[in-house]
DNA sequence: TTAATTGCAAACAATTTGCATAGAA
DNA sequence: TTCTATGCAAATTGTTTGCAATTAA
């Protein structure tokens, strides 16, 4: 089921700004900040203003279609359907490793199993030490 | 060993402010955000600046004592050694549910087979839709 | 003594709000 | 026609910075 059909599925309106901000989520690359995602839409249409790329990126978040995460210190969005993966993040030297999103399938199940809760897990950031740095 | 230990150890200095500061973390709630830890500050001693207390945190939280974690919004903070646990937050509702740290005992320790990456895993949250909201 | 740490005040970034208007359904 | 969604401008929140003065070691 496409965002679109969701999002009136719902009850919520496909306005123009909505439709770009979406095309900008699935078209572009992981990882995009707000300001990121404000600067393309304004590139593909004028006068989109900043307060409805945060409202309609919230309304997508809370509906399961985007995912909000944290990293590099700041917010990244990203579409839900995209290949999920996590992060390592070193808190020593700040490195930041990618990691399959099979390594937590496992903890998604038991999740699913013993708390009745379907995780998204699709784009976690995990802190510790690396290898290189635990020395 | 002691935080303060640690922190000469590194060669830090112990002020005042850095052992008020640790002990409202040892002593207080999980949980507290930057702005409650600079409250409690002030009540102890006065003239304390709140840049202090982000530096003192950030200070903490690359050695490892301190814990910062996005819960509610917000950044909240904790001392490393309390007892740790996660959190459910489903997307919809909103409502969080603890977890106990065991649930992801097994994810730390592929994490340090597989990739050599000692996962702090003390104050996860984990989003995704709750077993009501899944209807 | 002296380099690390603090307070201060100001700057900064990211995000949110209220309200009148525009526009999707 | 109706009520949701937007633009605007301003306010807020959370956090960081440069620099001179202080102070732990």
């Amino acid at each position: 089921m496409s965002c679109n059909t969701i999002l009136k599925a719902k009850g919520y309106r496909l306005t123009p700004q909505r439709r770009v901000i979406l095309d900008i989520l699935h078209g572009g690359d992981a990882h995009l900040t707000a300001d990121i995602i404000y600067e393309q839409v304004r590139d593909k249409v004028a006068g989109v203003n900043r307060s409805t790329v945060y409202r309609t990126l919230e309304l997508m978040e809370s509906l399961g279609l985007v995912v909000k995460a944290e990293l590099h210190g700041t917010h990244v969005y990203h579409h839900s359907e995209e290949g999920h993966h996590h992060h390592l993040k070193c808190r020593q030297c700040g490195r930041v490793v990618e990691l399959p999103e099979e390594s937590m399938s496992l903890l998604r199940e038991t999740l699913l199993e013993k708390q009745g809760f379907a995780a998204d897990l699709n784009h976690h950031v995990i802190t510790g030490l690396c290898r290189e740095c635990r020395e």
